[in-house]
RNA sequence: GGCCCCAUCGUCUAGUGGACUAGGACAGCGGCCUUUCAAGCCGUAAACACGGAUUCGAAUUCCGUUGGGGCCA
């Protein structure tokens, strides 16, 4: 059934963001495409001249690449079933309503959206089903010409079959059917000649010869209206799968009120491309009763469509953040200082006012690793090695169950032994120091967390010893004297 | 309102008639480790929506109810 020969697609429309749910789709697609060495092809659905979004094609190709997608036939590379703009290829879908006219399976209506409108209103006064109420179906010729020459420019309806029910295979849901009569004659290619979506889609899918539909459930009642067309066209349709929708929080539709809803806000706050594409992987499929964490080729690996699970997913931050955490600790200090680097450059931190050497974040970065949940956790928590001027509150030198004076003497006899140490060494460092809290009757988190804030300003902050080593003798000396000064 | 889909811990999920005293993960809680914060390790609490039916036996099948969601404007 799934062979070699898939071909599968992934068609947004350019309307704004990439949406999370709209990425999903595009990884579930992508990964079932290369789980079976099929073929991705990326097609934009533009023909909604009205909502289009400017530069959104590039904005939802960029993030494709950046989560790592990769597709066989696109806008942007084109293919042998291309144009890949649904505004490029008005003229196929012109053909298909005229073959629809032709063969008796779609009539011109002169109705207008104020009429269509008025119907609705009634019939949801009435508690009725709502739809076009057919007017035009039956239109003589006669009765055509009048409109005609009035000068009113027709909208084309696919005649819905008035019995019997639409039944669909779906590869997710199983059979689920449909009862003819209760929809009504959709718009195919509207007054300004323009298709509707579902006529454009069918069209594409058909002349690009795509094998599977893997989409949102929404697209789940448009099903009937797709298998009639394809049946009047005289086409075969391909199969389907109506993948779980994502939810926010509340279990309603996850949008911008939630928070981040598109992909690029994410990578904006520092979360990793491996990481997104794991989580998303997660939503609506599953490996086993334990795997979570998978790579892009255990994914690719493993993903099968009869794994994707029925239910609505709830989208939880705090799993992402999780799992972000995990795919951070992985990188190696090479890797993690390029993904700041990469990151800050991007996104500039208000922290850091200059991109730092990367010798230098290299050596930084083994000490936060496992303190980051994203990029943008590591700013805030190492700005200090990268100005000389660090901001506090002197009172937070001050450690519980001390005062300024014992603090000072503290920091005073710190000062004098680490003036004198050799090498200035992280191991060197608290060799000397932990004695010292005992010499001093203080506790050694007393006397660390001084040291602490003195060096970095903060009282949550990179373990102390490695961080001083990091700074280097004279910065150290110099911030635990301006410390004092603070007392 | 009509049609359609869905229903296991707070969340993501495993589970396709007996191996289920229902497993894993995130979050929570407790502990260990510990210079702060993390990370790590150990432990703990937590679910089959409800009611019928089928069956020797049901989380698993069927029907209904309830709840949630989607589509139709």
């Amino acid at each position: 059934m799934l062979d070699q020969n898939i071909r599968l697609r992934y068609a947004p429309s350019p309307t704004g963001d990439p949406h999370v749910g709209n990425i999903r789709t595009a990884i579930f697609n992508w990964l079932c495409a290369r789980h079976y060495g099929g073929s991705l092809i990326i097609r934009v659905e533009d023909t909604d001249q009205t909502r289009k979004v400017e530069g959104a094609t590039e904005e939802l190709l960029e993030a494709l690449k950046w989560l790592g997608l990769d597709w066989d036939e696109g806008p942007d590379i084109g293919g042998p079933y291309g144009p890949y703009y649904q505004s490029e290829r008005l003229e196929h879908y012109r053909e298909a309503a005229d073959r629809l006219l032709e063969n008796g399976d779609a009539y011109r209506c002169y109705c207008s959206p104020e009429r269509v409108a008025d119907v609705r209103k009634e019939q949801a006064r009435l508690k009725q089903p709502l739809g076009y109420d057919r007017k035009c179906r039956g239109l003589s010729s006669s009765q055509r010409a009048e409109s005609e020459s009035a000068g009113v420019v027709p909208a084309v309806r696919f005649k819905m079959p008035e019995d019997g029910i639409t039944t669909v295979d779906d590869l997710v849901r199983g059979e689920v059917s449909f009862q003819n009569r209760l929809i009504d004659d959709f718009v195919v290619l509207k007054s300004d000649g323009f298709p509707t979506y579902h006529l454009a889609a069918l069209v594409d899918d058909h002349l690009m010869r795509i094998t599977h539909v893997m989409r949102a459930e929404e697209w789940l009642p448009s099903v009937p209206r797709h298998l009639q067309l394809y049946r009047a066209l005289g086409w075969e349709p391909p199969r389907f799968a109506h993948l779980p929708i994502i939810l926010a929080p509340d279990r309603s539709k996850l949008s911008k009120r939630h928070g981040a809803t598109s992909i690029m806000e994410y990578r904006e706050q520092g979360f990793l491309p491996e990481a997104m594409v794991n989580f998303l992987s997660l939503l609506g499929w599953s490996l086993d009763d334990k795997t979570e964490l998978l790579s892009v080729p255990d994914l690719m690996r493993h993903f099968t469509i009869d794994r994707v699970a029925k239910s609505a997913a709830v989208f939880d931050r705090d799993k992402l953040s999780w799992m972000n955490g995990h795919y951070i600790r992985q990188l190696e200090d090479d890797a993690l200082a390029d993904a700041l680097l990469e990151h800050w450059r991007r996104y500039p931190p208000r922290e850091i006012s200059e991109l730092p050497d990367k010798s230098y974040l290299v050596r930084i970065v083994p000490i936060i690793r496992e303190r980051l949940k994203t990029l943008a956790d590591a700013a805030p928590l190492i700005r200090f090695f990268f100005t000389d001027d660090v901001e506090y509150d002197g009172d937070e030198l001050v450690q519980k169950g001390m005062d300024a004076a014992t603090t000072r003497q503290a920091l005073s006899a710190a000062l004098a032994e680490l003036e004198e140490l050799s090498p200035f060494d992280s191991g060197t460092l608290e060799g000397v120091l932990r004695p010292m809290a005992e010499d001093l009757n203080v506790k050694v988190g007393q006397l660390f967390g001084s040291l602490r804030v003195a060096t970095t300003g903060l009282r949550v902050a990179p373990p102390l010893f490695e961080t001083m080593e990091l700074l280097g003798k004279e910065r150290t000396l110099a911030s635990i004297r301006k410390a004092m000064a603070k007392l």
